[in-house]
DNA sequence: AGCACGCCGACT
DNA sequence: GTCGGCGTGCTC
């Protein structure tokens, strides 16, 4: 039987937000105005779905019968290519499916609907005759005057309530108007309070504005140390930007706490940049979405995930603290956001600028290279010098027994606070100890849906994974040979440095910061206010405290193991530590004072050590590269990873050796493994890990969608991909 | 991602 | 005897 005629219209192909590798053919009928690029709706199975027209479907394909009708254009502006190339880009790049890639495109569906017009009151004109005017009802009209006003903002500004609104339009003295809808986010004006630059600072700003005016793509590494003005340079680019009338993007490692950075932003363009990130309420993400979709977000500075906004016109991308970690997303799509970014620039014709004072290797080697334009801010500018870097070496002056700060560091806080300034002791590690073991039968308290120990947290007088979330309360009595008081903490984590300083310095006003005791922007905000109000003596904090602060009466800062990180074969260990210990010792002496900075450490001549002492981080990463390249190590080769994993853990590693016995081979490609995960055991998945390694010229996408094909994985195991990982080898 | 279909435990 | 657990598979 022939399928009934089909009415007017053609097969398009469209993307949905679901993990699928392709997109599907749809008929779009010819009343449906839609193009590429349109949101549309659709039919999927028994329900409705939205998508993306991605481009006219080739004939052929699925069964013309099968084909079933595009429902509704969505009233809002198209994707435009550059970003569906982009989708597209990053979904052959991480061997995601495109649909997936889509998804965070679309984060916001509800923004694809036409705003609800704001309700809004309006006073009759001229006043009916007869209804009663109370001192409320006066006081409202007052303050409406000849405005169309929101019911909330009338009572707002009349101090009346909003019974007194509502009675107003029962009698007819108001009247229902609509709103025209009022930019969500204020223009941040370029020419607001432009900053006096230093001359270094100066010819940066320039060449990165010659970027931006160029309207061309193109990548530039901007260094420079803690305190030598980098914010200020690279927002004279976004100033630039603003003039263009293009919109820029500014992605931080940590958006949740650079209230500082805010501030100084708002200081520079009168007007607050939109935000993006994971917290923000659905309203404001729907708010925020359509108004970089409508061009009306001049600046938007988000997370990682901001990458994936709809800018129509993106002129600038800065990627600030380039190196961070942050910016790799470890979950779902896997894909580094400052990688990307250049990516996103290329495909915008936009400029892009990463911006660190600790440049990763690949972003260094890519300017050596020429890829990258590079621009260098040599020093700390007002005045102040970097701090002093010395270690201690614990070997020759340990704590006291029990204890976890050296006697030179304990003199060292003596006298800052003598001083009355203020001190800092760094410990990348949260909670009261890492491991609680029992003195009798040797027992370790261990999370049971990972390998990890679990952190004792004395404040909450529990046990967490910091893994997976598992949380107990700490026993009384060891589970395992029933040993009463005697289960002891091994190791300090920043609440044990707490108090150890709280016996120390009984005086001191002492504050942690810790992601579980600075939650928010808010609490991170309050925090900062107190330290430059000097109502704090001793901060206490994990990586957190290393990030962009301005603490400009701290001089002192301490790190209570420097060492910490540098284990674990991790092919960056080193870099990451570096990069870390010199963010952290950043923090001190911001003004004229001298800072000073003491890294406990066993092994005080380590490269990592040395570099910092002498304040030669370009001599590192020298030595670095010359550790790699042999190999053909990033960035001077290239990995991918695969993860497998299975709650069974047989099938976890059957299906790993099977990956194994089929692993490519040729043009210079090896796979390293099967082997047990660092994390072998993560929120109870069993995991394997293999490593591809190949030249820089491999392309490994081809060489590892095949070596896929090839093996047959069952259904309860998971094999992830993760192209250029960054974490354990 | 949903939502269906499909085979094995505790109940009106 | 059924209601329902979520494993597996499909959606143009």
């Amino acid at each position: 039987m022939a399928a009934p005629p089909r009415k007017a219209g053609r097969r398009i192909r469209v993307l949905l937000p679901l993990p699928l590798a392709e997109a599907y053919d749809y008929w779009l009928p010819a009343d449906v105005p839609a193009g590429p690029g349109s949101f549309v709706e659709v039919p999927l199975g028994g329900r409705t779905t939205l998508g993306v027209v991605w481009e006219d479907a080739p004939e052929g394909g699925v069964a013309e019968g099968r084909l079933r009708d595009v429902i509704a254009l969505k009233p809002a502006p198209p994707m435009h290519k550059p970003l569906r190339e982009f989708v597209d880009w990053v979904a052959a790049y991480t061997l995601s499916p495109a649909g997936a890639v889509l998804r965070m495109a679309m984060a916001a569906p509800s923004a694809l609907d036409e705003p609800a017009a704001v309700a809004g009151w309006r006073a009759v004109q001229p006043r009916p005759e007869g209804a009663r005017i109370t001192p409320d009802r006066a006081r409202a009209l007052e303050a409406l005057g000849t405005a169309t006003l929101p019911g909330t903002e009338i009572s707002r500004r009349a101090g009346v309530s909003p019974g007194v609104v509502r009675g107003l339009a029962s009698v007819g003295l108001i009247r229902p108007a609509s709103m025209p809808r009022q930019a969500a986010f204020p223009r941040p004006d370029p020419g607001h309070a432009p900053p006096v630059l230093a001359e270094a600072q100066s010819r940066a700003a320039e060449a990165l504005v010659r970027g931006v005016a160029a309207h061309a793509f193109g990548v530039t590494l901007l260094e420079g140390v803690t305190g030598s003005g980098k914010t200020e340079v690279y927002l004279d680019a976004v100033a630039e930007c603003l003039r263009q009338g293009r919109q820029a993007l500014v992605l931080l490692p940590e958006i949740a706490l650079s209230t500082q950075w805010l501030t100084r932003f708002e200081r520079r363009f009168g007007a607050p940049p939109a935000l993006w990130h994971s917290e923000l309420t659905s309203r404001t993400r729907r708010v925020t979405w359509r108004a970089v979709a409508e061009g009306t977000a001049p600046v938007l500075v988000g997370a990682r995930s901001a990458l994936f906004l709809p800018f129509p016109d993106l002129g600038l991308i800065v990627v600030d603290e380039e190196h961070e970690t942050a910016f790799k997303q470890e979950e779902g799509v896997i894909y580094h956001a400052r990688d990307m970014a250049v990516v996103r620039a290329r495909l915008e014709q936009a400029a892009c600028v990463l911006v660190s004072a600790t440049p990763s290797l690949e972003s260094v080697t890519n300017a050596k290279d020429g890829r990258y334009a590079r621009l260098a801010l040599p020093q700390r500018h007002g005045g102040a010098s970097l701090p002093e870097i010395r270690a201690l070496d614990l070997r020759v002056t340990p704590p006291e027994r029990g204890r976890f700060l050296a006697p030179p560091l304990v003199a060292a806080i003596t006298e800052t606070l003598a001083r009355g300034e203020q001190a800092m002791l760094f410990l990348n590690r949260r909670g009261y100890a890492p491991l609680t073991l029992c003195r009798t039968c040797g027992h370790r308290m261990q999370c049971p849906n990972c390998t990890a120990w679990l952190v004792e947290h004395r404040a909450q007088r529990r046990l967490l994974c910091h893994h997976c979330g598992h949380t107990a309360p700490t026993p009384p009595a060891c589970p395992e040979c029933g040993a009463e008081h005697s289960l002891v903490p091994i190791g300090p984590g920043v609440e044990r440095i707490q108090e150890e300083v709280a016996e120390l310095f009984p005086e001191a006003r002492r504050l942690v910061m810790a992601s579980d005791t600075i939650p928010g922007p808010a609490a991170a905000a309050e925090a900062a206010r107190q330290i430059e109000a000097r109502e704090v003596d001793l901060i206490i904090g994990t990586q957190i405290v290393a990030k962009g602060w301005h603490f400009p009466h701290l001089t002192l800062v301490g790190v209570v193991d420097a060492d910490l990180g540098l284990g674990g074969g991790d092919l960056r260990a080193a870099e990451r530590t570096m990069q870390l210990l010199h963010q952290v010792a950043g923090r001190a002496g911001r003004e004229a004072a001298q800072g000073r900075v003491l890294l406990q450490s066993f092994a005080p001549d380590h490269p990592v050590m040395a570099a910092l002492m002498a304040d030669d981080l370009p001599g590192f990463l020298d030595a670095e590269a010359a550790q790699r390249a042999p190999g053909h190590w990033p960035p001077f080769g290239r990995l991918a990873a695969l993860i497998v994993s299975s709650e069974d853990a047989r099938a976890a590693e059957r299906a790993a050796r099977d990956l194994g016995l089929a692993a490519p081979e040729g043009e210079g490609v090896q796979v390293l493994g099967p082997a047990p995960a660092p994390l072998a055991l993560l929120r109870g998945r069993h995991r394997h890990r293999l490593l591809l390694k190949a030249p820089r010229g491999v392309r490994v996408q081809p060489i590892l969608r095949d070596w896929l094909g090839r093996v047959d994985v069952p259904a309860n195991v998971r094999v992830q991909v993760d192209v250029d990982p960054v974490g354990f080898l």
